[in-house]
DNA sequence: ACGGGATGCGGGAACGTTCCCGCAAAACAG
DNA sequence: CTGTTTTGCGGGAACGTTCCCGCATCCCGT
């Protein structure tokens, strides 16, 4: 069946001996002669052999496999980060095995198992429910996907999305809106938090005053964005102006002002967070404060590779990556 | 450094030999009695023993692992495909490991390097390049995502997008269209070919006219169903109807349609293809002939598993799955 | 001419499994 | 109670690399 050479055979055929072809192998740092690695390398050709990366990976104990786990690969702000992550992996040779949480502890936990059994080298991992133990517990490079201080101890890269936010409030109130509501998800280990951090600094500078009712929490996904612009749309005194922690639940509300005879942005701005593909679809275009996905990816596979070549810090570092205004069209001053 | 304990310790530590604790291991169908399983089950968990996933594959000549090449995991299309996938395989205990081809041999040709070098299990492939022999020279359970009748040694799973074609023409013939504007991207590998197909089954069907100028090449992008249209557009009988071979082409050329003062769907009606996340996004939202990404995944996935267990015909099957309607706000009857 | 440090290469032992073979004890048939 | 089959388990050889060690050969300075 299987009857691919090995390297003994290329010895063979070289009449050299396998460790020697081994070196050859290996490139630069091993010495061996010139007129040995051309014999070698011939008989590789001939015999089209192709070294086995299985074997060599139960000698040296390195796979060139990473594991990124994120909750679901079908939510659209991750296949950027995806793709990052594996364009920067790609040219020192590693691979990447995708794996979909779903939020859900068991799969997890499920996934880092596969990833000690295979002996993967390193993890990047959006996390759901393991703690910065668990992740220690692995012994292996980890990068953490998301923001927070829950994990010291390793290296962190995400958005700064509470400064995000701050400026996406801040862009408002140039724009002369006073009264803005904020739809925010339900937290899922309280990532969210950062978002309601910036609203809070943004109060403060500007001694705005405190209204519970601007703050709606909600599911995070479009209906729960709908549900949430109901909410708005029924107070007292709506808000002039809102803003969505991310796109998903920013085109649920804009659906949701539509439907209720608003003209956007005449009649109300919104503003949401991310920038995935969808964004510029809905009309008018949201204005959304984008978030470096690919950016993301790729910082990850640094701090990744840094650490697998052992030329880094010990302690963990956290980027936060800066989020960046796209002004589209449902943004505009308030009716006067 | 890595001192994890190994089968060997397992076997002392519970007074048996390695090869009883490798057949406990391998669970069910290895005989050994109930005693001896329990010392060695308890022996695992005082020592926190996990199988090296490496060294089993060395032996056992498998990897558990399926590579998927997809020209690009942020195109919005695929992410569906690829938890399909993901999903099917992960009970049987497979990993998935991605890979983005762009469309370009060499990549893709990289891929299949490190397939064949790591060992891989099977392939998932959206062919760019590589023939129907170059994926026999693997030996390895293939699928092929696609459509087309070049790679008749594998199982292929794709959409039936000639029907969905011709159904959403005759979509548009039943509200009334006579003249049908089509955009269609320009063929990569040929696979644009399958539409335009349709689009002749329909003419045929029809015994419509045939106008060259109704149908209209562009590249595969936004930009390009943006250009399609605005040549559609200036023709000086303009259709009523346009179908695009895919959405973003279909949201391009929606784009067009409204920045030319067009009212939808009362002076054009538009149709895309594959119903992606944004699809739904658009003003009006688009009306699609949605593709069953996510059981493409499953089917390939469900195919690879068949042939991975060994219980597969020999001969390649092929599932082209249908399309599905999906009526948004695009399209209606043509203006009076 | 001779000792000593490079340099080039080979031999064999790992790495941690699985699989084949064989042996003892237990089970069973006559 | 004997002879044969079954059952449970151990010993050791693979799988294809890499790595350590050691032995020649060659070059160079004195």
């Amino acid at each position: 069946m299987s009857n691919r050479p090995t390297i003994i055979d290329v010895a063979e055929r070289a009449g050299v001996s396998k460790s020697t072809v081994s070196r050859v192998l290996q490139g630069a740092g091993e010495r061996v002669s010139a007129e040995t690695q051309a014999l070698v390398w011939q008989a590789i050709r001939e015999l089209g052999y192709e070294r086995n990366a299985v074997a060599s990976s139960l000698r040296t104990e390195r796979t060139f496999m990473v594991m990124l786990v994120t909750p679901d690969i079908t939510n659209p702000f991750w296949p950027e980060v995806a793709r990052g992550l594996q364009d920067t992996v790609e040219p020192a040779h590693y691979s990447v095995v995708l794996a979909n949480s779903d939020w859900d502890v068991e799969r997890e936990k499920h996934f880092l198992q596969t990833l000690r059994r295979n002996r993967f080298d390193a993890l990047v991992i959006n996390p759901t429910a393991v703690s910065n133990a668990d992740l220690l517990a692995l012994h292996i490079p980890t990068v953490v996907l998301g923001v927070g201080n829950s994990f010291p101890d390793f290296d962190v890269v995400g958005s700064d999305s509470r400064r995000g936010a701050l400026e996406a409030f801040n862009y408002l109130y140039v724009l002369g809106h006073r009264r803005i509501g904020c739809i925010w998800g339900q937290h899922r280990a309280g990532w969210a938090q950062s978002r309601l951090d910036g609203y809070l600094d943004f109060q403060r500078q500007h001694s705005l005053p405190h209204d519970e009712r601007l703050l709606v929490e909600a599911p995070f996904d479009r209906a729960g964005g709908h549900w949430a612009m109901r909410q708005l749309l029924a107070l007292p005194e709506r808000p002039t102006a809102v803003f969505a922690a991310n796109d998903i639940l920013a085109i649920g509300a804009l659906e949701a002002a539509r439907e209720a005879g608003l003209n956007l942005p005449g009649d109300l701005s919104i503003i949401g967070m991310d920038d995935i593909y969808a964004a510029a679809m809905t009309t008018p275009p949201l204005t959304t404060m984008a978030k470096s996905k690919y950016e993301t990816g790729r910082w990850a596979a640094q701090y990744v590779l840094e650490r697998l070549a052992g030329q880094a810090p010990e302690s963990g570092r956290r980027r936060a990556l800066p989020c960046q205004l796209v002004v589209r069209g449902t943004t505009a001053p308030p009716a006067a």
